[in-house]
DNA sequence: TGACGCATACCGACCGTATGGTATGTTTGC
DNA sequence: GCAAACATACCATACGGTCGGTATGCGTCA
């Protein structure tokens, strides 16, 4: 099982492993409460190939972190909610997928950057910039969207479409954190209803009832 | 400095200085990685006290956030944003006030019980319960005025008041998280903002561009 | 009233284990 | 044959938890 290296496409596996198994780890138990053999036992290696690729733990979370905002900007910018032709729609398509991938276990759609600057925000500056990079780079993503959007509809109002597409940040970790406290998933899809109803409303969408 | 106990008045002094220390020491550094020393020099007293007054480490968790729900209730009972005669104006009257009184470090203002939940879900189910009770019973606060007003304002929407009052804790938990990954208080006023404009959508409040 | 006994609050040394990290060896591919 | 990719054994420490002990306040009963 172990040391699957034969030839060299499959270079590095173990790094790539180790990382995979972090995200899924950290995302149960927390970054502090996973050990350094959790990980290696998660990941079937041993600490010495860990160690051979991570200088540190926290080495590890900051790799983790960047590793994390790789694989979400590939699964974000493949996802179909960017079909829709008109800007607003995109928006409200992203709302919709954030809402429809929250299916199955918590720590598998939680997230891991959210979860892990929640902890290590005071202890480990370098981890909480990595996962800050993370999340406000992806709201970046939603940023031209929402601005276009804004301009061809002629809206006015005291918010910027940076502060807006930050806070579907806010309400997506809000409620990944409701929906841990409550051990329920629906706590979070909630969140999102009431984030589309916002998003409808600052956009005059609103048909009565909806 | 130790053992103040002369009159009874004082007693129990150790477990309420753990608690508080318990408070002070998890919110800055998470739970997993704050030890029971750490909680033991915060607060000043031996170990042989806080296994004196909590079986566990894990009972201290509980503990604490049931500490964290009392001395809250009371904070909040006793705030002035129950002041107005309207409902709705106390509605937005406590988006106001809990604006307000984000002052100072992140460690002063963010939640305790937020920031344990995410930690421990899935390792303490207990932690995880008290959390859950602290928040959901905090948002229930909310509910009655949010009900009223709905009522006193003939508004129609397929959305309920317990789920909005949800909602207010979905915003201000995810804007802490915002808050610690950019390390700036003023990431969780922002998503405040957006929420006091949400809720001033929702009862047809909104003079545009407010 | 005061000596006694007892429960509670708290102290501080100690223990077994798990942890992050290291040093050295071994395999693999180029 | 050399460097990178792992494995294995090991170390020092920090951790949660235990245990015997001490001090303090309080009820009680002579």
């Amino acid at each position: 099982m172990s040391r699957p290296t034969k030839q060299s496409p499959e270079r590095g596996n173990a790094r790539i492993r180790l990382l995979e198994a972090a995200r899924d780890v950290i995302r149960a138990k927390g970054f502090a409460a996973t050990s350094v053999d959790d990980i290696c036992k998660a990941a079937d290696v041993t600490k010495g190939a860990f160690f051979h690729h991570f200088g540190s733990k926290d080495a590890l979370g900051v790799a983790a972190a960047e590793f994390w905002a790789e694989t979400t900007t590939g699964f974000f910018a493949s996802a179909p909610y960017h079909d829709p032709a008109d800007p607003l729609e995109r928006i409200l398509a992203y709302v919709a997928f954030r809402k429809a991938i929250i299916v199955g276990d918590l720590a598998e759609f939680t997230c891991l950057v959210g979860t892990m600057a929640q902890e290590v925000y005071a202890s480990s500056p370098e981890i909480r910039n990595a996962c800050g990079r993370s999340i406000f780079g992806h709201t970046a993503t939603l940023e031209a969207d929402i601005e276009t959007a804004r301009r061809d509809r002629g809206i006015r109002g005291d918010w910027t479409a940076e502060s807006l597409a930050r806070h579907t940040q806010a309400v997506i970790q809000g409620g990944f954190v409701l929906a841990k406290a409550g051990n329920d998933p629906e706590l979070a899809r909630e969140a999102l209803d009431h984030l589309d109803r916002y998003i409808r409303s600052l956009f005059h969408l609103t048909e009565e009832a909806a």
